[in-house]
RNA sequence: GCAGAGGUAGUGAAGCGGUCAAACACAACAGACUGUAAAUCUGUCGGCAUUCGCCUUCGAAGGUUCGAAUCCUUCCCUCUGCACCA
């Protein structure tokens, strides 16, 4: 497969300055992508344009990675409302993360990183405004969707660092047009905007043509909203952010309509394999064979072999066949490290238990779900009648604390 | 700065002196059903005590009243006009 042809496949192309996807396939290029340093670590949506960029890695383009250290402190803006500024200091802190989380992802593979603050922090705001802002004409930029809505009947107004957010990304591109030889920008859907303010700069600055391609931003189909968050939240890339064992079930949990779609974003599986899978899970969408194919690479490319290994078995014995009482002492040992292990007095009673372990928000919530007979003990539902935990309940040493479906905690009795 | 409108539980939105822990919708949570799914049905959805009950909430602080989310005062914030600026 070509590249233009794989990312067609994968269903990444959204826009782009290319007139065919042929001409992607004719000059390999070195090209960058911005990631923003707004958040401590890169979730979900951003592994979506990493794995972008993986394809274009591996059809021989060098990658320039970017962290917007800079363009973080102003921020990009949003359709709704200003954004708050952030500390010089957390943005440098969140850049750091980025940079870190970018290099295990692309391990062993070929790339340049690079900090957009390390060239915009010495630029002097008249030669800005001389060589860059002359180059943008207001008229245009008033025109774009979320500045008009910010500026219109209605909206909540705009300040002028947000609304000339673009030229710093345009100089970013020309800067790295000039210094690494770039003519790709890839970026978000979103960003199209801000990828074109580049490359018209470097055609009015330097006269040369550089091209830009944005990503599709991925939705999840059943609920058509954007992909990448949980009940609880984002997922994030960060491990103390959103445990391996977290990062696992939300990929597991992918609905069957979407998992085909997602096996050809998150992980670099090829078509005959994905084929294959996809195929598998027709047959007998029960077995998830395809979240489970999904969830296995994409937690390997993220936390690497040996959690993954480890998250698999603790998902195993909390949903697998296998009932709590044949786990072994080392299974018990397994779950302790991804699920939540508190302790608690000897005949504790268990509606401060699920308080105290978070699986309720106060002791009045953990009564109802006591009388909605929404928790179990090491897998089953008990009766109202027991209200305390007791040694005769441990396994191994442990209880193992259920409320719902899929929050679990381990009890230790002192 | 001036004038108008408004700030109610996660969101939207009723209530406009007592029967308001606060309608309704959505979201969320749980149970049944399931495939750790979707849909559907049922229940829950401030806290403590699960007996009557008690406590804390309706932007904030005061006040009036037997009694306030509801009335008054001050303050904070938001929106819409106008003005300022161009």
């Amino acid at each position: 497969m070509t590249l233009s042809e794989e990312l067609i496949w994968r269903g990444f192309l959204n826009q782009m300055t290319f007139a065919t996807g042929e001409e992607l396939d004719r000059e390999k290029r070195t090209f960058y992508m911005g990631f923003d340093a707004s958040a401590d670590s890169q979730a979900v949506g951003n592994l979506a344009a990493m794995m972008f960029i993986l394809t274009f890695i591996r059809h021989g383009y060098d990658p320039v990675l970017l962290t917007g250290g800079s363009t973080s402190l102003i921020g990009d803006p949003k359709d709704t409302a200003e954004r708050q500024l952030q500390t010089e200091e957390t943005i440098a802190h969140n850049t750091e993360c980025a940079r870190k989380q970018i290099e295990k992802i692309f391990a062993g593979r070929k790339f340049k990183m690079v900090n957009n603050l390390d060239w915009t922090r010495e630029v002097k705001i008249l030669d800005f405004l001389r060589d860059v802002g002359k180059n943008f004409s207001m008229t245009n930029l008033v025109q774009r969707d979320f500045i008009a809505q910010r500026m219109g009947e209605g909206g909540s107004g705009i300040s002028f660092a947000e609304f000339s957010y673009t030229l710093l990304q345009g100089y970013d591109y020309q800067y790295l047009y000039d210094t690494y030889g770039v003519t790709l920008q890839l970026g978000g859907s979103d960003q199209w905007g801000n990828c074109l303010s580049g490359v018209d700069l470097i055609r009015k600055t330097r006269g040369a043509e550089v091209h830009a391609v944005t990503l599709n931003l991925v939705i999840n189909k059943s609920t058509g909203r954007k992909f990448g968050k949980s009940e609880e939240g984002t997922i994030w890339l960060n491990e103390t952010k959103t445990s391996p064992f977290k990062f696992y079930q939300f990929w597991i949990n992918s609905d069957d309509e979407d998992v085909e779609d997602y096996l050809k974003i998150y992980t670099e599986l090829e078509k005959d394999v994905i084929d294959k899978i996809t195929a598998g899970h027709c047959e007998s969408p029960s077995s998830r064979s395809a979240q489970k194919a999904l969830a296995h690479e994409v937690t390997t490319l993220v936390h690497g072999p040996a959690r993954t290994k480890a998250v698999e078995r603790a998902t195993d014995a909390l949903f697998g066949g296998l009932g709590y009482a044949q786990l072994t002492a080392d299974d018990f040992k397994e779950l302790a490290t991804e699920l939540p292990v508190i302790e608690a007095a000897n005949n504790a009673e268990i509606a401060d238990i699920l308080v105290t372990a978070g699986l309720a928000s106060s002791k009045t919530e953990a009564r109802r779900f006591l009388t909605d007979s929404a928790v179990y003990i090491n897998g089953s539902q008990f009766s109202s009648e027991k209200t305390t935990l007791d040694a005769a309940d441990t396994l191994h040493g442990y209880i193992v604390l259920r409320r719902g479906k899929n929050v679990t905690a381990l009890v230790k009795l002192a």
